[in-house]
RNA sequence: GGGCUGGUAGCUUAGUCAGGCAGAGCAUCGGACUCUUAAUCCGAGGGUCAAGGGUUCAAAUCCCUUCCAGCCCGCCA
């Protein structure tokens, strides 16, 4: 074999050993070093939605992905608690109003059981984070300014602004205001950080002089006295935590967009290799277009927690490469998602990377407990269902968590034909039965006290279906008919046991006598 | 207006970087399991790879044009 064939030979035998897209782009990040600080973030001005969760899960597979190729890799989470309020959502009262302008650190709970605002959005989302097993360092964007870790970065920006505005000007093609300011002074008076302006600074006193809407006009220190605008921000960040890889979203990655901008501001202003960058696209609500928490447009991740296992939320994210749409639609898209990850190769990759520790593996398939649920009257019986279909219940707790996602599940979001309702009077339909299915139907009412166990009453429909010579298949379909109104559904011999006899032979009798009319 | 990303079977998609027989899963249909349809096993059908053009012995893959969806160029992943 030529050297030339060979290589051919490689490549095709690599583009079929299907590689990850975690472990690919891991591939590539080690090739610029072996130790990575991966970061992500979200600011938590709403409800903290699974379009979101995209951003922090993609980070952590790369984090995984990286640590399973032995790099010295740590994994921080930033929240943007210094960012403002920009309006009164619709979730909140018309009285947040007044805190418009101000960070979110500084505005009331609207439950008042946080600290601040930006803390009632965060601890749902840094219990999800738990749940799914992402052990992020978890890093406040207040704390960082006021421990004076940018204060050195915010001395250079100030004294290079004009550099900066440049940069800015030139990459996003836009016009800065005469008195554009990459720092935001928080003022003393009225918390607000959009309605102040610098008026000038002392590199060696380390304070900026400013003036506000409020009429509020003097000197304040650098350290904790505001922020940096974002498209600065961000660079300056890279820079002080050391930021070598992260994830965001599609918005920002366009040229002229913020890491356009970002990656510019850091090599020259701060001298810092912008971070390896991996764009991800948005998650799409089938037929409503984009999350949106400030439209009410959105699923927050604790809610589908209360559906689906952590590891499966974290697959859903994690079986798409990162520049794929994600259209999602909670009741289908939902069924299947369990299912398919219940019957993954456990030794693939997206299976690995999507694993927590408390993971169970399930032999039973969601849809199989969404049906049995429906039948089952109390947890006893569920299992007893289960059972008997030839499932593994031994790990109860499991099982029974599995139950209560499903429970949720359909109260919130099934459609439809997954739920079934025992018909409170017998269906039209059982007009068109056909004698011979009236007299199956009415031996099964006759026969149906005798017995006692699935087994004998589905071993019963069988001898009353060969007495009668009717096919099974139509005389199931004729019980299905009779109680549900529909053509199919749950295994008939435990479904009828678990069913009230009397009921059923009613049920049965009168079915049998409809024909009359 | 300028730019970014995606469009592959009914659905979800792999393959696009690096051209070499379009591959899965779900759903559908058929069969088997001489106790089952929403349990299990086996099998089948299903594709103008968004459209058109170009380069090439060879194009889903590279180039050009167009269409569709979403996004950015004002701090909403």
């Amino acid at each position: 074999m030529t050297t030339a064939n060979l290589i051919l030979w490689i490549r095709r035998v690599r583009s079929y050993m299907d590689t990850h897209w975690a472990d690919a782009i891991a591939d590539q990040i080690l090739k610029l070093g072996h130790k990575h600080l991966v970061a992500s973030g979200i600011t938590p001005s709403g409800d903290i939605h699974i379009g979101n969760m995209r951003e922090v899960v993609t980070a952590d597979a790369i984090y995984r992905a990286l640590k399973d190729k032995n790099a010295d890799v740590k994994l921080i989470y930033i929240a943007d608690t210094f960012d403002p309020l920009r309006k009164v959502y619709p979730f909140l009262p018309d009285s947040y109003s007044e805190h418009i302008g101000k960070p979110l650190f500084k505005i009331p709970c609207p439950c008042g059981e946080h600290e601040n605002y930006a803390e009632h959005f965060l601890q749902p989302f840094l219990q999800s984070l738990g749940a799914l097993e992402i052990n992020a360092e978890i890093l406040r964007a207040d704390e960082i300014y006021n421990e004076g870790k940018y204060t050195q970065s915010i001395i250079n920006t100030l004294e290079q602004q004009h550099t900066i505005a440049q940069i800015l000007e030139k990459t996003s093609h836009r016009k800065l205001p005469d008195d554009w300011s990459p720092f935001n002074p928080l003022c003393p008076r009225c918390d607000s950080i959009t309605q102040t302006r610098v008026t000038g600074f002392n590199s060696k006193l380390q304070t900026v002089d400013m003036t506000c809407a409020c009429g509020y006009t003097g000197t304040i220190p650098v350290t904790g006295g505001g922020k940096l605008t974002w498209r600065v921000d961000w660079p300056a960040r890279w820079s002080i935590l050391g930021v070598t890889v992260e994830p965001f979203g599609k918005d920002h990655a366009t040229s002229g967009g913020s890491y356009d901008t970002g990656r510019k501001i850091a090599k020259k202003i701060y001298h810092y290799t912008p971070p390896h960058p991996i764009v991800y696209e948005w998650i799409m609500l089938k037929g409503k277009g984009a999350m949106h928490s400030s439209k009410g447009l959105a699923i927050s991740i604790s809610e589908m927690l209360e559906v689906l296992p952590p590891e499966v939320l974290r697959y859903f994210i994690i079986r798409s490469k990162p520049e794929k749409h994600i259209e999602f639609d909670p009741s289908t898209t939902l069924l299947n998602l369990i299912d398919e990850y219940d019957r993954m190769d456990i030794s693939s990759r997206a299976y690995q990377l999507s694993q927590t520790k408390k993971a169970w593996h399930s032999n039973i398939p969601f849809k199989h407990i969404v049906t049995a649920i429906q039948v089952a009257g109390d947890t006893r019986a569920l299992l007893d269902i289960l059972e008997r279909s030839g499932y593994d219940t031994v790990d109860t707790r499991a099982v029974l968590a599995r139950a209560e996602n499903a429970r949720k599940w359909l109260d919130k979001y099934a459609p439809p034909y997954v739920k079934f309702t025992i018909q409170e009077r017998l269906p039209q339909t059982t007009k068109s039965f056909s004698t011979k299915e009236r007299q199956a139907l009415l031996k099964l009412a006759e026969q149906l006290s005798e017995w006692n166990t699935p087994e004998e009453i589905h071993n019963g429909i069988y001898e009353i279906a060969k007495s009668i010579t009717i096919d099974p298949k139509t005389l199931f379909r004729a019980i299905y008919v009779s109680l549900l109104s529909t053509t199919s559904g749950p295994r008939l011999g435990y479904f009828l046991a678990s069913l009230d006899k009397d009921f059923l032979i009613q049920r049965f009798d009168q079915a049998a006598q409809e024909q009359k009319e």
